[in-house]
DNA sequence: TATGTCAGTTACTACGAGGTAAGTAGCATG
DNA sequence: CATGCTACTTACCTCGTAGTAACTGACATA
């Protein structure tokens, strides 16, 4: 009845910016820019490897491939590529043979892994109460069915 | 999501338990538990879903549907069932023709609004940064090609 | 000459997320 | 009696993501 398409011919008018206090973005496009910005960072190897780098600071490939469970060579790499195009990481190649490519966060990486701190604590306080919630929704009695 | 069953066969040393400063968890299981949270929560719709609710209140599927840019009914269903089976928004049901569904956040789902403000605060304060890093790493001089 | 090392790249493939569109319920209104 | 409203559910199908595994290059060692 309502496909994505008319819908989003719909929400040409700005529903969405048109935030009632008034605190909205300075332009309509800030918010889709950061939900673009979120949605690419809130990625499950970029996550990953950004904490491995956080935690054991300069790491080479091989060694991230181990600390980043999982995770094959190829997304490794693509994950990578990634984040050096984003400037979350730095990627140096030492010329010698065999080869040694060391990958260190930028200011801004490690910034990203502060802001996702928050996150991550939130997690940590919360992943028993969102198991509760789980089992108790299971559990739950219906009145019909 | 996660099939990489055979890479983690590889993973068995436990590496990424062996956190260097020994502030790590204190069974082996918390990191992942962690993790799949975050994997959980971390998802396009969640996160714009539990923007709008925070921003509005109360809203109706159909207001949601409006706010929430694209979605299409049926991954808007799918999130919010979620979003309730994980505790995040309770689900109000008005027995009135036509039906009136309303949704709104718990204090669990408002805590995790709260915690993804600092990531939303980074991007909006370094999108633009993302943005040059891109640039720069398109233009960057290639030593061999 | 064969084998190993590191850091990838590439081709092939399969799975599943998600889009589209139609159907459903129950009553109100023209 | 047909259409519309709201909040879905269901079936179908496509397209992209990511896994697997083989291959590359340049040299060092046995």
């Amino acid at each position: 009845m309502a496909p994505a398409k008319s819908a989003k011919k719909k929400s040409k008018a700005p529903l969405v910016f048109q935030s009632p206090d008034g605190k909205s973005s300075p332009h309509p496009d800030l918010d889709t820019l950061v939900q673009q910005t979120i949605a690419r960072v809130a990625d499950k190897w970029t996550l990953l490897t950004l904490e491995a780098l956080d935690q054991h600071g300069t790491l080479r490939f091989t060694q991230l491939a181990e600390l980043v469970d999982g995770v094959s060579q190829k997304m490794l790499t693509q994950t990578l590529r990634q984040m050096e195009a984003d400037g979350f990481v730095t990627r140096t190649v030492h010329p010698v043979i065999p080869p040694k490519v060391e990958y260190t966060l930028t200011a801004l990486g490690r910034s990203l892994g502060e802001a996702f701190c928050s996150v991550w604590t939130w997690a940590e306080k919360n992943y028993k109460a969102i198991e509760k919630a789980r089992v108790a929704y299971r559990e739950r009695p219906r009145i019909s069915r």
